[in-house]
DNA sequence: ATATTATACCTAGAAGGACGAGGTATTAGG
DNA sequence: CCTAATACCTCGTCCTTCTAGGTATAATAT
């Protein structure tokens, strides 16, 4: 992962329920396209996407099925399921909450150069 | 850590960082600092904060100094150096690039509700 | 024709970060 | 006096990601 892997951590699950809520896809296409969208930022590697895949399917988040593409590949594709969308919903909320409380932390402790701090001193 | 232990993983350090920027202070008061700021999202466990200490004085982020509190207590306070302040800035730096490419391909993906679509159809 | 690359899936083990649970020591309060 | 709160520390566990492999097929290059 190119962006700090840890600051993914929590969150790749999160991009990949969003992938699919937008539609079906592949494990494969997932990560080109988190690629691209991210503008290479988050290029999941696929020891990373498969097993949290295969772990969304036994959770019953997601649904996959096979399919041969016009190349005359083999695709596995995944569906997301309703109890998937619910999930995902509450890991938007989960991730803006927690960003947002980041932010603020961030701000109220280093206010933009030069102005002054009104607010607490403490220490 | 109540919100989503991963979800923190990597930015820990920054919100670290961000406390000693404003002022020195010791272990057991950032913890409690950070509770209060979040509203008690983020609550560092002390396993947690203070090998990230360790490991910051290591790298020259921050050094320490011992002095006694008025209640006669012996406290251990962090100062960050010059060296902590570079760092802090670029891991805002990346926090805020992260957190941007996050919402922008959650944002792309699940327009408003009741939206419709105009841009890539995708799968 | 054959070798290499790209597609497409998979897994086991290593690495890193946060936590749980323990420990020590001192001070304040019941 | 005994417990709770303050204040520090560490070790082992868990969870998540990555590394580094592996398999198989299709497209491309030689």
């Amino acid at each position: 992962m190119k962006a700090d892997k840890n600051l993914l951590s929590g969150s790749t699950t999160l991009l990949v329920l969003s992938l699919l809520a937008a539609g079906d896809k592949y494990g494969y296409e997932m990560i080109a396209e988190l690629d691209a969208r991210s503008d290479h930022t988050f290029t999941l590697k696929e020891g990373t996407l498969y097993p949290i895949l295969h772990g969304l399917e036994k959770d019953g988040a997601v649904n996959s099925y096979t399919r041969e593409a016009s190349t005359g590949r083999t695709r596995k594709y995944y569906h997301i399921t309703r109890k998937g969308l619910r999930r995902l919903e509450e890991q938007k909320r989960e991730w803006t909450a927690f960003s947002q409380k980041v932010n603020a932390i961030l701000s109220a402790l280093s206010p933009a150069e030069g102005e002054a701090l009104s607010g607490p001193a403490s220490s």
